[in-house]
RNA sequence: UACCCCGUGGUGUAAUCGGUAGCACAGCAGGUUUUGGUCCUGUUGGUUCCUGGUUCGAGUCCAGGCGGGGUAACCA
């Protein structure tokens, strides 16, 4: 797709064509869309899509998109999943044109019904849940018509009216629609309308004791708002001829249903039931863990919106049903940051590096541009001494030629100070490293050599005596294999990834004591880093790491042993 | 043993009224670089699932296969 890194160029898929046809014909005016969400859980990446694809088509056709929650089941919804799906939706960066609720609906969809019966189109039903699923009949066998199937209207209105006011118990009767128990579609078998459930309805209240079934509702809805297209994901398509027979029946406007395929990513799963044994499980900490793909995780991971809505665009919409490298989804996360995370310098693993020729005790202030990309973003002063902390791999005791980093008798920049030259190295008893000693030039201070010498490496470094201590949290994919879905018995616990979350006592740059919840950072030559939200507190921030930066040194590494061996550029 | 949908390089996705395969990511190679990041340049990958047919010409149309997905909740 070159629509998303191409503005000049308009997206191009089965969907916008359609439209595109539709407004040329005169047969739509104005393009509108809606996201309907249940309210019975929190949105997730597959959301984001869905999200990104009614509000841009929207956006892109000059149209409108509204948010309408699908409130039609009280047993399984609640006020704080319709809060929480309005904050993610703004935290995406859409903003609906109008909010509406499915349950709002009820008594035009009421009224709708009885028309129905009066039409001899749909009638009371005795039959409880068991005897209507065995008369469904299976994929390949009709089903069988109801007993009560041929009631009169007049009786089936006074049965609708007596459901209504509660004059039955939970599961005796049910409405349905009239349509064809032998119907190849299992969908026009007589679907349920109407159920009876005596519940209070977070947005309705007690005025209801019976509710709509999707079916029901959904097209009805779709046609009160106007919506013109109508978008879903494909395992509706089988519903679409239902949604018609509805529209049809009553009369009313009937929108198009266009299906396309949900969104599938390595290594992620998007089952709301699976994300909830999770959950439930205690595998993860919570909905908002770094490691769920919710909307809510990921922004606490500290991946960007706009990066996501990226991504969104990037993939496109299709009928295929496909699953997506989880290497795109990085690209996007980190082309975004790239351009607007400010660098700092923090040492994950730390050891110590002592410039046994530093005066003793003096201070130096160094200053280092806050983002390369982005002359705009300033610089900023580092206290440099003769004690500091470096990544322990950044040093190999006999390393081999392709390695830039320190090593006894190489030189090393420090950035934004000085060149080192390693001179030797203290371990402890088990032959640890504790210290490296070096020597640093004094006129090579920012940086660069009057004589001209070069330096094949670069390393990062934090002033022991300056340094912020704080936890850094590091993710890796939540499950090890890039398919949990498939997993062997159904069993995808069994994939997650026992290493997915690792925290480390990091040492960091001063200014970073005061990072800001929901700030976000380049810790130069490691990674993306979020200042977590949550766990963070004045002067003890947390962070979270978003996704690391390509690191080709630590790729060749691993392909020169291929398993076992631990490769030496292996980063935090 | 039904019905519906789908099938383009490793992964995705594009190709006006049928005119001979593009883009992104990944990969590989080189250059730049005070992040082994970024950036720049070049480049390897496709008999467009198969077999027939229509046509001057088919990824695009037709037929038949093969393969994948979906559907039997008083869930959405």
């Amino acid at each position: 797709m070159t629509q998303a890194n191409d503005p000049a160029t308009p997206a191009s898929d089965f969907i916008r064509d359609r439209i595109r046809a539709d407004l040329q014909s005169g047969k739509v005016k104005q393009v509108v869309t809606r996201f309907p969400p249940e309210p019975n859980g929190y949105l997730h990446i597959g959301h984001a899509k869905a999200i990104t694809v009614g509000f841009s088509i929207a956006q892109e056709f000059g149209g409108r998109c509204n948010l309408r929650m699908d409130d039609t089941n009280p047993a399984a919804e609640d006020q704080e999943y319709v809060d929480a799906i309005k904050e993610d939706v703004r935290w995406l960066g859409f903003q609906w044109d109008a909010m509406y609720y499915a349950a709002d609906y009820f008594g035009q969809l009421y009224a709708w019904a009885e028309q129905l019966v009066e039409k001899g189109l749909a009638y009371v039903d005795d039959q409880d849940a068991d005897a209507i699923a065995a008369s469904r009949g299976t994929l390949t066998a009709p089903g069988a018509n109801s007993p009560c199937r041929d009631r009169s209207p007049a009786d089936n209105l006074r049965l609708l009216r007596e459901m209504k006011a509660g004059r039955f118990r939970d599961g005796e009767k049910v409405l349905r629609a009239k349509i064809d128990m032998a119907h190849a579609n299992l969908n026009m078998r007589d679907p349920v309308m109407y159920r009876i459930r005596h519940m209070h309805h977070q947005r309705a209240g007690a005025a209801w004791c019976i509710y709509p079934m999707y079916d029901w509702a959904h097209g009805q809805s779709d046609s009160i708002e106007g919506i013109t297209h109508s978008l879903c994901t494909l395992e509706f398509e089988h519903h679409r001829p239902l949604y018609d027979w509805f529209c049809d029946a009553l009369g009313i406007y009937k929108p198009q249903q266009i299906e396309f395929a949900r969104l599938n990513i390595e290594h992620m799963l998007t089952s709301k039931r699976k994300l909830l044994q999770l959950v439930e499980g205690g595998v993860v900490q919570g909905w908002d863990d770094p490691r769920m793909p919710t909307l809510r995780g990921l922004r606490r991971r500290g991946v960007p919106p706009e990066a996501l809505v990226a991504f969104c665009k990037h993939v496109g919409v299709a009928k295929f049903n496909s699953t997506h490298e989880i290497g795109l989804f990085d690209f996007h996360v980190r082309d975004w940051l790239n351009k607007h995370a400010q660098r700092r310098m923090a040492v994950l693993d730390p050891v110590k590096l002592v410039i046994d020729n530093w005066p003793a005790g003096h201070v130096e202030w160094v200053e280092a541009a806050n983002n390369p990309e982005d002359p705009a973003a300033g610089v900023r002063k580092l206290p440099f001494r003769g004690e500091l902390w470096i990544e322990r791999d950044d040093f190999m005791e006999n390393p081999p030629k392709d390695f830039f980093r320190l090593g006894p008798g190489r030189e090393v920049r420090l950035r934004c100070g000085w060149f080192v030259t390693c001179t030797s190295v203290d371990k402890d008893a088990a032959g640890n490293v504790t210290a490296i000693h070096c020597t640093y030039d004094p006129a090579t201070k920012g940086g660069n050599a009057p004589d001209g010498r070069k330096v094949k490496g670069t390393i990062h470094w934090v002033a022991a005596a300056d340094a912020v201590e704080a936890d850094v949290r590091v993710y890796e994919h939540l499950f090890t294999s890039p398919d949990p879905a498939s997993a062997d018995g159904g069993d995808f616990l069994k994939l997650v990834n026992p290493n997915s979350v690792r925290t480390v006592r990091a040492k960091l740059e001063p200014s970073l004591r005061d990072a800001q919840g929901g700030e976000r950072f380049q810790f130069e030559r490691i990674g993306y880093f979020y200042c977590d939200h949550k766990d963070s507190r004045p002067g003890a921030p947390v962070f979270h790491r978003t996704v690391g930066l390509k690191d080709s040194w630590q790729k060749a590494q691993a392909k020169a042993t291929p398993k076992g061996g631990a490769p030496a550029g292996k980063k935090g």
